[in-house]
DNA sequence: ACTTAACCGAGACGGTACGTCCAGTCTTACT
DNA sequence: AGTAAGACTGGACGTACCGTCTCGGTTAAGT
């Protein structure tokens, strides 16, 4: 049971949340991630410097916030085959990688979540978990149509998926190709179906 | 033609040179990529600040020569399967990037580079490119022993392996499991001999 | 002829009023004048800021109403020898001027209302001005006696003495010295008397 | 004997430091000494801000060194008679205090001055003392025309005097008054003979 | 031997961002 | 309407780096 204390004094104010988010975004992908500051940030949303920091503890955590919050809605992809499911997921994914903020946002913020040990592990339980219950379900289908074993490092596939995806378009800058998700998709499934 | 212009003055010193390869080896083991100020460097390496700007353009340029410069002697593996040649080109980039150095500096390293298109470039031409050379031969083998048809996207495969790899150590910070080699050019191999 | 307005909603708490100029007279003692914020003193009086704001338009006029409201009951001294009155009252002012909160604030309070031209007004009209008319009593009396001239620069005298107490005091901290109230009165009436 | 180090790296420009003074004394005449912000010095000055703090510990010291650096080559007064003589010194300290910037940063500056004690201790030991040094050879001299007695409180009467002068000029923001000087002076001259 | 030009250590320089703190105002729910 | 709590804008603080510059002094190659 959770003790639902009653916020005291003045509430925080929705609308300078959405102004501070729409401002990061928005710089982001105009300056870059390095070279956005948070007094920038604070002066673009037309925000004091104190209320960056009461609700974010630095740059990471906001652009985190700002950039990839996908409510993912998106239902888990069910095509009949592992291959097409995994391209559809692949999709999904790069998707969400391929606005100009993300792609503006992605190797710096990395950089700065692995320079911490706490919020590397917030890139496993807050980002990749909710991707891997999806990769999960995928891999029960294919496996209950008999196209794969029991045994498969869901973990490393998803690497594989998210690392691949990262450093083609965060960190070499491609241009997201149309028939990427489908390249990966075929190597992977038919790799894990051939075992 | 190149014109030889015979250096004037007093030549560079080759003991500073190793000097601050090695403190910067150092602190960026130590403090990390983002935390490792060139103005520590120099104190540590006992040169001044301008020595360092005179050789190096910044940080990036400065950690990059540091850490990842693996005169790259290790010959074209030639296991006799395409999955056995994939384990250890792997093996040898998990090898280049699990050195205390190169997984502090990884992550921080790409970010810089990506933020600047020229640099973007530097890392296809004077990193990737030397592998892809080892991968095609690979791939022709393969090809010459019937394991694989000739249309292999090479890039791609490149991107993927290295991709996965840097994503798991270096961002992630997983400690280096012996096996992982392996269970990526499995599922690669394979997923490309299926074809 | 005052408007006397009734009152409307609640009125205020007098308890409140004593709470906060208690807090500040604790905090400027303990902190100094310059370090004690008025959120501090808010906090410790276990009251908003905004009722501070209410009341007093600022750290200096909340300050001034802590650490200067000596109901000034004493009566004019009279003890039949000008340096005598001269004496009883600047021990007066010596004794007003030696609590530690009134060491603390002194510097820091003048200056600041030095800063703005009403607030310097009001040091002539609310401080000075009590004090000048005793003051006048006293020569009053001196000449009365003949020990004075009529055309004392009653002015002159009280700045004098005033200033001169404030610098050893406030600004140069030194210990109150018991004999430092005779010393001056002495100069000073010898001074008027001679000319 | 002083060990004279061989300064190393760049020296100082002493430009920059006229430049800094220079904006120092405007910005406090123009804005008061609180309003003041080092970060509006240095842009006036052209100068980055750890260029102000490299050469001074605050706000205080630097104010202190721009506007009271008198190198008071003023001889001491010989006019032949005490109160001639503490008229021309009081003089010299009125003209020292009547600068737009010294009157602006008169209270703000001893506020910071008391706040701290070791700052406390420099108003005497760099500001007071050759003033001391001078009222002590005008003493001397009265002492030898037989104008007063040995045994006069010369750190009382200094003290007296530019509390006088301070509080009337910088506190209360009186303008100075040409006849100022004479009327105190004549206080004290013969309030000392008067012992 | 002497000149010349680049190298070198040290640290000052202009500039930008950091993260913290406070002032003074405003917005809730409660009394 | 008064109140406690605390969010809000705005701005100064003092620190840390960046990349450049300016010193005194060193080290070779070319004269």
């Amino acid at each position: 049971m959770t003790t639902v204390t009653t916020p005291r004094g003045r509430p925080r104010d929705a609308r300078v949340h959405a102004a501070i988010l729409a401002a990061t975004t928005e710089l982001v992908a105009e300056t870059g991630y390095a070279a956005m500051s948070l007094g920038a940030v604070a002066a673009r949303a037309r925000v004091g410097k104190d209320t960056l920091y009461r609700r974010w503890s630095g740059k990471a955590e906001l652009v985190y916030e700002a950039v990839f919050t996908t409510t993912d809605t998106a239902p888990v992809p069910d095509t009949g085959s592992l291959e097409g499911d995994l391209a559809a997921m692949t999709q999904q994914l790069i998707d969400e990688f391929s606005t100009p903020a993300a792609i503006a946002a992605l190797p710096g913020l990395l950089a700065d979540f692995a320079a911490d040990p706490d919020s590397r592990a917030r890139i496993r339980s807050d980002f990749l978990t909710p991707a891997k219950e999806r990769l999960v379900d995928v891999f029960e289908r294919a496996r209950e149509r008999g196209e794969s074993a029991a045994d498969v490092d869901t973990d490393l596939v998803l690497d594989a998926l998210v690392g691949t995806v990262v450093f083609r378009l965060g960190v070499l800058g491609d241009p997201p190709d149309p028939r990427l998700a489908r390249s990966i998709a075929g190597i992977t499934a038919k790799g894990i179906e051939a075992r």
